[in-house]
RNA sequence: GCCGAAGUGGCGGAAUGGCAGACGCAGGGGACUUAAAAUCCCCCGGCCUCUGGCUGUGCGGGUUCGACUCCCGCCUUCGGCACCA
């Protein structure tokens, strides 16, 4: 008998030799073929790795340590995504400078990270809150302030009463503060804004060009809601006044019977002295500020509204007197604030229009107006003058014309996607380089005065007036004016945490450059990442924030790719063993140091890749990730059955050939599941042959590798197998030896299962039919009836189709 | 409400339109052992008249020689969300 396996011993002693031998750096060897594998950096938080992190770790580890073995140069990095508010509340409520905390986390999980065996190049690592870092963040935010991409305005944001800062609408989850909880109320500030919308044409079309998995790309399309349609001006009766509303169905306006402001909408003060019931109005609106987003969408059944009374608008079309109302429904932000209605055509206004008894006119045939509103895009419009017989498209058309014509609207292309609120009243984040002048106005810094450093605090928490604290360091905040020398302050604002992750695959390129963020040289040879792998949550947000910020820098010409990411898969998410989310609060966490210290990392890292389809939620299970371990002894085991004979034996050909095809393909194709079914199939096959040859456990160990590296490299070395596995070739597989002399196939008769067959594997078509006619087993099967015909399909079955006669 | 994904044994899950349940977990039985653990071997969807047969992939239809897979209509669950005009 030989050593028992002892995981913990032999995993410190390879990670200690990859360490000190710099495996996994990569090279800056730029004639080699690169391969660049990207996971999204983490997050240090306080409670620790979490079980989820090293799913995708372990995935891209795969992949890249099967890159490396196939003669790729592979970029495989890791940083830390380190600001933002969980830190500073964790500061706030320990008194502890966010920097410490940060070191102290970051230590934390570089730890934790080591001790699973990942191939990251640790020579590459930075934090985004490294000034060195962040020099550049603030460095790329400058750019987009020249070209007219970061400008300041004075608009209604969300407001997180806990946090009391700003945030973006895609950081609102379910009506409040994705970070905290608490709720968030509408407050107008003035903010720094990102023109991502400049961007929405580019955004969409890059999308053409890469290779992401379906739901991301549409989930993308969605968000960034592309819409043609028209702008329509209707004029409000009695006053000089123009009525501007988007609509996506020109050709309805005919059905137009109401129009509908937003509560937010300026015409109700511009306008207050013709309105009768500017109170109730005024009323109204102050209850809609109240709600919440989310309360506001929510109450979607039960709408409310107010008639505007006194004023009314002209349909330009039926040239009618039409009241106006102001409802929560409509949205400020969206189009002009205000709307047309048709409500024969559209369920909101349909919903609307039933509550308040207001006339629903059908100008478009196919529905019942009286039971629902009728929405397809297709139908002939009635109702509707010299439209009138006409299909949607074309009146869409013809409406255009004549609204260009008559100078009271043209065709317009709307998106759904918002400008990107970017400051944040906060002091975890990098501070924006920018200084306020009486003289000059608003002045960028100097690029030689970058980084602008972050200054140490006696207090962290945020103001009561909502500024940032950095408000409160007077030393800080008075400076000069970089243009004229004049007082000036500094912005007390900083930016969020998405502003350091939307670059940091750059950087990883050249870490370490003070010129540049990156040099020309480095982003040519690595860029773009050819595979990034990440959480479906990051869609909308990150992945759309950092290919903006890509495509901003390659137009400047600073990158040379057009995309970030030319490959973006998702996995799912790991939930508790009682099949909900994993919590502290739910105490169904599992703590990886804890299972590596039980079942040895390689398990672990096995445990996690079989567990189930690679991109579904599945629960955990300690007794499946124990059986994981059981398949790891199994391996160890192998070498008390290993006799004197290098090559692959005869009998096992075809078993090794195509467990290395089932496995190779199964790992690009991230079908981890299935791949490590193959390698225990193949494992249970020796184990009835009883014996393996030194060339079988070669092949097992090569393809076993990537997912457990350390037991991988340990056999290998015992056993005297040569240079280790990481300097080891990807095994080949041969066509030939996947074909066995004899297969069993199913006997069908009109598609049901009668029988199995030994046959032949080269049976023919023709053999196939003689073998029916011959065989007296399907003779006696088909014996009273008429054979109508015989589909064959090799390999597979033999489904004769009779009749009764 | 809208968008997306998914429904298969006790559980996690396999299955280019071709033998449903690979592989693993849990469970049962046996071998080894003084014994237990570990290990090795075998069984393991349901039902029946049990060397065989029937039935079975959320529900109801359809296409096909043949459907977990494709089409139509439902139901349920899970994610995401923006009442977007």
């Amino acid at each position: 008998m030989g050593t028992n396996y002892n995981a913990n011993a032999i995993e410190k002693k390879w990670q200690d030799i990859w360490d000190k031998e710099r495996v996994f750096e990569a090279k800056n060897d730029y004639t080699m073929p690169k391969y660049y594998c990207l996971i999204e950096f983490p997050y240090p938080s306080g409670s620790g790795l979490h079980v989820g992190h090293p799913r995708s770790n372990t995935a891209m580890d795969i992949i890249s340590r099967k890159r490396r073995m196939e003669g790729y140069n592979v970029l495989f990095p890791i940083g830390w995504d380190a600001f933002g508010l969980p830190t500073e509340n964790y500061a706030i409520a320990n008194k502890v400078p966010p920097q410490e905390v940060t070191k102290e986390n970051i230590d934390a999980f570089r730890r934790q990270l080591k001790l699973i065996g990942f191939s990251f190049d640790y020579s590459r690592e930075f934090s985004t809150t490294d000034p060195s870092y962040y020099k550049w963040t603030q460095w790329i935010f400058l750019k987009l302030y020249e070209n007219g991409l970061a400008y300041k305005a004075e608009m209604p944001i969300n407001w997180c009463t806990s946090c009391k800062c700003g945030l973006a609408n895609e950081e609102v989850v379910n009506g409040v503060c994705e970070r905290c909880g608490s709720e968030v109320i509408h407050r107008v500030k003035n903010q720094w804004m990102l023109r991502i919308t400049e961007y929405a044409e580019k955004l969409l079309a890059g999308l053409d060009d890469v290779d992401f998995i379906p739901q991301v790309k549409q989930q993308q399309r969605n968000w960034i809601g592309r819409s043609e349609g028209a702008e329509v001006s209707f004029k409000i009766d009695g006053t000089d006044k123009e009525l501007r509303v988007y609509t996506t169905r020109p050709d309805t306006l005919f059905g137009a019977t109401y129009m509908v402001l937003a509560p937010e909408h300026s015409y109700i003060d511009e306008l207050s002295s013709k309105i009768e019931n500017y109170d109730e109005i005024i009323a109204y609106r102050e209850d809609s500020a109240r709600k919440s987003e989310f309360e506001r969408t929510e109450l979607a059944k039960d709408k409310t509204g107010v008639q505007i009374k006194g004023l009314y608008a002209i349909n330009p079309c039926t040239k009618k007197r039409i009241p106006i109302w102001v409802s929560d429904y409509v949205l400020i932000s969206y189009g002009t604030g205000a709307v047309m209605a048709v409500p024969a055509h559209d369920d909101r206004d349909w919903e609307f229009a039933q509550r308040f008894n207001l006339p629903i006119i059908e100008v478009v045939k196919g529905g019942d107006i009286k039971e629902a509103a009728y929405t397809p895009e297709t139908g002939e419009l009635v109702n509707s003058g010299f439209i009138n017989g006409m299909q949607v498209v074309d009146a869409k058309n013809a409406i255009i014309d004549w609204l260009e014509k008559e100078g009271i609207g043209e065709c317009k292309v709307n998106y759904k996607l918002r400008d990107w609120v970017f400051s944040r009243q906060r002091y975890w984040g990098e501070p924006i380089p920018i200084v306020h002048c009486p003289k000059c106005g608003m002045v960028p810094l100097n690029e030689k005065d970058l980084p602008l450093l972050l200054p140490e605090l006696e207090n962290y928490e945020p103001t009561d007036t909502g500024e940032s604290p950095l408000s409160r360091l007077e030393s800080w905040v008075k400076t000069k004016c970089p243009k004229c020398g004049a007082d000036a302050e500094r912005e007390t604002d900083t930016m969020p945490q998405w502003a350091g992750s939307s670059w940091y695959f750059l950087r990883y390129c050249d870490p370490h450059n003070d010129e540049e963020f990156a040099s020309k040289e480095a982003l040519d040879y690595w860029m773009p990442v050819d595979w990034y792998n990440g959480g479906m949550e990051h869609t909308t947000l990150h992945l759309l924030y950092s290919r903006f910020w890509h495509q901003f820098l390659h137009d400047l010409g600073l990158v040379s790719a057009p995309e970030p990411y030319n490959k973006r898969t998702s996995h799912g998410m790991i939930l508790g063993e009682n099949g909900e989310k994993m919590s502290k609060s739910r105490g169904n966490v599992i703590n990886p140091d804890d299972l590596v210290e039980e079942i040895g990392a390689d398990a672990f890292r096995l445990y996690e890749m079989f567990m189930g389809a690679f991109d579904q939620a599945i629960p955990w299970s300690m007794n499946g990730a124990r059986g994981c371990r059981r398949f790891l002894e199994r391996v160890w085991r192998l070498q008390d059955m290993l006799i004197d004979e290098e090559k692959i034996r005869k009998n096992m050909l075809y078993h090794a050939h195509s467990m290395i095809k089932k496995v190779s393909e199964d790992y690009e194709a991230m079908k981890y599941n299935t791949a490590i079914a193959a390698m225990m199939t193949y494992v249970n096959e020796v184990y009835s042959v009883g014996s393996i040859s030194r060339g079988e456990l070669k092949a097992l160990l090569l393809v076993l590798s990537p997912v457990a590296p350390h037991i991988s490299e340990e056999i290998w070395q015992v056993q005297g197998f040569g240079e280790p596995i990481y300097k080891q070739k990807w095994p080949s597989y041969d066509e030939k030896y996947l074909v066995l002399p004899e297969v069993e196939i199913a006997l069908q008769i009109n598609g049901k299962l009668r029988s199995r067959l030994m046959v032949p594997s080269d049976l023919s078509r023709d053999d196939a039919d003689k073998l029916v006619k011959e065989n007296e087993t399907i003779q006696g099967l088909i014996a009273d009836k008429k054979l109508v015909k015989t589909i064959f399909v090799p390999g597979r079955l033999l489904n004769l189709v009779v009749k009764d006669v």
